[in-house]
DNA sequence: TCCAGGTGCTAAATCGGATCAGCACGGGCG
DNA sequence: CGCCCGTGCTGATCCGATTTAGCACCTGGA
């Protein structure tokens, strides 16, 4: 910190008035205060003319609220593909003029209360918690000294505290819906579904998924060809599961649950002398960077992450009036919805007999009314050197 | 924050002192300031057992440190591969009890102005400001407001600001060198070279690695056997380059300006209907996440970003002494090194004349002394859902 | 006996704002 | 003439630490 910052005593003797009147001028409280129409001018000129900035540092010990914020993350922070979770929290503080103090704990609970400790010693307004990937966990004691929100992930002990997690259940609606809509009204297979027991530790996108597919198909008629099971949703597993699905039987459109495992489905489909999405159509789910590099393009349903950082920090801001919507003290879970990006892995067989027939230009892609944009797209990733 | 926090003067009420005394005692002073040994402990055991931990904000408003840096950067933060800068950057400053003010400018001057502005407001001891790849950049003016130091950037005007980047030029002589190791002393092209003025604005990777480069195979008494130039650094034009150098003449090595551009050379290599490294062996730089990706792995010399990112906030904390160091005015410029990747690019064709024989176990994969390790290589990087 | 010097602490100021509790002045009213 | 009230401000206190200045007590030497 340099030495000769302008304060507000500074500003004060130079409009010559008293410090508690140009706190309140400077502070939007000068009409309230009944302070004359000329001090305030010769107040805000003094402060514009000296470059006066007011101390953070000070306010907070004063007031307590520093317009900080803490982002505790367990991998998240120099991740590739969850970068976007920080970025959106990021956009979301500064609007509301806060920044963000930003760390990892490396999935080490000492650390975590060590980081979160530090973060309270400095008296941020609140906490972020995030989780890399979608699931349930318990929430740190030293979280409750102050607001706090969990960021893809819910609290598996009970807890006040909200959630802020993507959409599974609607994606996997959406998901059965792409193919539905292209006219795939028979000889669906899924890929990496498993039963609740089998899936990464208190990942929640396997069951809610499954679900949400399940749903739409039973409500269209439709029953599953058949469901493959995967131990861990790698490429790998993927072109196993299909290369099995395909030596017995012969889908003609395939829902993977995540994106890596289409990316083995592909090399499969491949293998077998087939082709996406001539022969087989593929829809997925994540919106991974291999959704937009293998050919032909992925038509995936994507992990939101960037609105996911922005509606935690405006959660976390305007919280605690959670509460009083509604009479249930159950936390709330912010669910935020999963958007489509349709690419080139699904053929368009028929309409769906209950869309509206399509317009003069809008034949292929049918993205349908199911597709929902999200409010702002990902940057394009840059390369390094 | 909680409103129940424990204050200093709530330890020295319990421990039956003044708030001087505790204050000294727990700052370390006690000695010092001839608190008896039995109050000494008296405070301790008040501090421990009340759970007490200082107000950073109160202490930071009185001593104008406050245990925190602000990073702002241009678009690392969120970036894949640079992810690693800020995450030695979070390592380097926890070990120091600091924590980080994380922001992104996305290139604006006005948004890089705002937030180092509101970083000074916030009291922060010091200011990183990173670039997202290696290049001059002109120092904002609001950094001079507080200590500061440039990171992956050296200052264009002139500025006492330090600057940490990676040392390009011996990445130049590192990969030269293991060519040469390699029994390469023929007919070496290179990808990529550039002649300054068609260079990414400001980069500094492509003189420096050239002057290296030509340092290294002048020295031993290789000539080069060409050298294209590319208009960027991606894989068409590393494509292009290698495609057209191949229709001239037969290289048996080539060295390539980035890994991109290596990844377009594989490619024209292979449609020339030759192999890596049988045919020809391929170095390059940057260690990208391609590099590992590729078959075969290809052989890189690494930008350290972990390393870069613990530096920086060394430099920052230790810093101001800089301009002790000897009597020249000029900022200090620490060159961190950029660590040797061997992977299975480069085929041995003989062991280099100044190099010892090697070892009974050691015929393949020639590290040679060249190799440098990062003292802490990036961890894996894990996938989403 | 007196005082220098050491021991073991404490009172009070300070950092820079926010805020509570008034205070001086002028005009209108009874 | 005295009182009340609205206007337009100001003084003092507080937030929670650090730090300067200094005070009371005791011991030992002259």
């Amino acid at each position: 910190m340099a030495t000769n910052r302008v304060t507000l005593a500074d500003v004060a003797r130079s409009a010559g008035v008293s410090q508690t009147a140009a706190s309140f001028v400077l502070s939007g409280r000068g009409a309230e205060m009944r302070i004359s129409a000329d001090a305030q001018e010769r107040v805000r000129r003094a402060a514009r003319e000296t470059g006066y900035r007011p101390n953070i540092v000070s306010r907070s010990l004063r007031t307590g609220t520093s317009h900080t914020i803490g982002f505790v993350s367990d991998t998240v922070a120099t991740t590739p593909f969850a970068g976007h979770l920080i970025w959106g929290a990021l956009d979301a503080a500064r609007e509301r003029g806060h920044l963000l103090f930003i760390c990892e704990t490396e999935g080490d609970p000492d650390l975590e209360r060590e980081l979160i400790d530090a973060m309270h010693d400095r008296g941020v307004d609140g906490i972020v918690l995030a989780s890399m990937y979608t699931r349930k966990i318990t929430v740190p004691r030293a979280l409750i000294n102050g607001p706090a929100v969990l960021l893809n992930a819910v609290a598996s002990n009970r807890s006040p505290i909200p959630s802020i997690v993507p959409d599974e259940t609607d994606a996997g609606r959406t998901a059965a819906g792409v193919l539905l809509d292209a006219g795939h009204t028979d000889r669906i297979a899924l890929i990496g579904a498993a039963p609740p027991r089998q899936t990464p530790k208190g990942s929640l996108a396997a069951v809610q998924r499954l679900q949400g597919i399940a749903e739409t198909l039973d409500r269209a008629g439709v029953a599953m060809l058949d469901a493959i099971p995967c131990p861990e949703w790698q490429p790998r597993s993927g072109y196993e599961a299909t290369r099995r699905l395909l030596e017995k039987t012969t889908p003609t459109a395939l829902i993977c649950f995540n994106d890596r495992l289409a990316v083995g489905a592909y090399q499969a489909i491949s293998d077998a002398g087939l082709e996406v999405p001539e022969d087989i159509s593929v829809v997925s789910f994540d919106d991974d960077l291999i959704a937009d590099w293998v050919r032909p393009g992925l038509t995936t349903v994507a992990l939101p992450h960037y609105e996911l950082g922005r509606k935690a920090v405006h959660v976390l801001l305007d919280g605690g009036h959670d509460r009083s919507t509604g009479a249930d003290a159950r936390p709330a879970i912010h669910k935020i919805a999963m958007p489509l990006r349709t690419r080139d892995s699904v053929r368009v067989v028929a309409a769906a007999a209950s869309e509206p027939p399509p317009g003069p230009g809008e034949v292929l892609g049918s993205p349908g009314p199911r597709e929902v944009l999200g409010p702002s797209g990902p940057r394009e990733v840059l390369g390094q050197t």
